[in-house]
DNA sequence: CGAACACATCAACATTTCTTGTTAGGAGTT
DNA sequence: AACTCCTAACAAGAAATGTTGATGTGTTCG
């Protein structure tokens, strides 16, 4: 059956949530051309190797990138299953149909 | 200058964060079917009106939700362009073409 | 082996975000 | 006018997030 409801609100916010992040959308945006190492991301974005290691965590956690160790350096590429996961959601959410109308007429009180 | 770059990272870190919450979600969720008012969300969602007032300001200032005014109550609704602009950010972040290929050989060091 | 390197992780602090309770105001009712 | 209802906005505390500097782990090279 078609799931058009949200799967899990909570696994949604958190895909979201990792994606909320400037510095982050700035790592997804140098990894669409290929994979690259947490130097060059350093290099490139200007922040300390530190804070990118938290920030690459934070997408590796929501499962949006993934690494590989290749001697002393980790190579870090996007999943593209994810970002379908994400626009999933986004379909999902959209109204049933762009209809404008109200669901209740105006003067049916709501409440109380 | 490649078009096919996210407009704003900022703009766009935004947008993402006004859907990384919870509760946010499930408010859009109970809005796909119309407009509701904050009293039905209220009752639904079993948050504080305070609460639910803040995450709507949020969606209200994402540009996610707008609202309207009728008698004493206020109804709010998706706007279904916010939702294309956010697929849109995501189609953009899409890696260029799934090639699971290096940018880099291995033996290249991409450091010093 | 020891030194240099690439990266992860930790602790401490600053900042932001979320929650809760309270106050205020507009809109209907009596 | 006085009252109730619905909602926005404010204030203060709690919780989560991001930043920075220091430390640790595994790898390569001399």
């Amino acid at each position: 059956m078609p799931t058009t409801t949200v799967p899990d609100l909570a696994d949604a916010a958190r895909l979201f949530h990792a994606l909320s992040d400037q510095t982050r959308l700035g790592i997804l945006e140098m990894l669409q051309d290929g994979e690259r190492c947490v130097c060059e991301l350093q290099g490139e974005l200007d922040a300390a190797q530190s804070r990118l290691s938290f920030h690459l965590k934070v997408l590796r956690d929501a499962g949006i990138v993934i690494d590989r160790r290749e001697g002393r350096w980790s190579y870090y590429t996007i999943v593209p299953d994810a970002l379908a996961t994400v626009h999933d959601l986004l379909v999902a959410m959209r109204p049933s149909s762009t209809r404008g109308g109200r669901r209740l007429p105006a003067n049916a009180r709501c409440c109380g």
